[in-house]
DNA sequence: GCGACAG
DNA sequence: ATCTTGTCGC
């Protein structure tokens, strides 16, 4: 029998009902590592077009711990939500949920270009996906958010903590000698450590692991893959998977 | 009331 | 996030 998994919740554009619905999830997010095997690790990472109009999602595939490509999906979605500090899933994650229904493979563990808890509700952009796909979560964020923390030690690998509210909500991670360290934290059922142990198994010689590099690449940058398909020829092509 | 503010 | 060329430095 194929049951089909029920929504967390039902989407909304208002801010208020956002933060409410924020509020009353934080509390089911998993903190401490709850992952089994791990096959393949996905890179989500949303860009936009059209000066915002339209939400263009992809999501990486990669095989561990080779970190072969194995399968990338592109998908755009009308946006119909503006950046507000804070509610960045109410506005990226609808076009990335499509996107992930047309993997033919589900990750068993997702990297995200964005905040896991370390967010003033508890529930960034990593902790809602993670939660709603019910799959290990790590947030890979290239600036802060909230909280404070320490200057971090100019050598690979060192992290300090970022504190809010006299909580350990993730870590400062230089992942490249002088450059802006990065800030990772727990999406879902992955503890802290954990998590910047995976970010630092997918690091290669870049300042961001590969699988949030390499969806970067493919989310931010207008290039050949970007392109946008002829418009006589399937105007309601949205989604590309190559 | 005054800043700060993922992508 | 996005608009954008070249340029300085490890």
């Amino acid at each position: 029998m194929t049951s089909k998994r029920q929504p967390l919740h039902e989407w909304t554009v208002d801010p208020d009902t956002a933060i409410a619905l924020q509020k009353s999830l934080a509390p089911r997010v998993v903190r401490h590592d709850e992952i089994g095997d791990v096959e393949h690790i996905a890179g989500v990472d949303i860009g936009f077009e059209e000066g915002g109009e339209t939400t263009r999602a992809v999501v990486v595939i990669m095989r561990w711990p080779s970190l072969e490509i194995v399968e990338r999906v592109l998908h755009r979605k009308p946006t119909q939500m503006p950046y507000i500090p804070g509610l960045l899933s109410f506005r990226e994650l609808p076009a990335a949920l499509e996107a992930f229904e047309q993997l033919s493979v589900m990750p068993d563990l997702l990297m995200v270009d964005g905040m896991g808890i370390a967010h003033p509700r508890r529930l960034g952009i990593a902790a809602h996906l993670g939660l709603w796909l019910d799959l290990p979560a790590i947030g890979v964020g290239k600036s802060r958010l909230c909280g404070q923390h320490d200057e971090v030690p100019d050598s690979r690998g060192h992290w300090v903590a970022l504190t809010h509210r006299n909580e350990t909500i993730g870590g400062v991670l230089r992942t490249r000698e002088r450059v802006k360290p990065l800030y990772i934290s727990t999406g879902h059922r992955v503890s802290l450590e954990t998590s910047i142990d995976w970010v630092m198994q997918c690091l290669t010689r870049y300042k961001l692991p590969e699988p949030t590099r390499q969806a970067d690449r493919i989310a931010s940058r207008r290039t050949a893959e970007t392109r946008r398909p002829e418009e006589s020829a399937a105007p309601e092509q949205n989604t590309l998977s190559f």
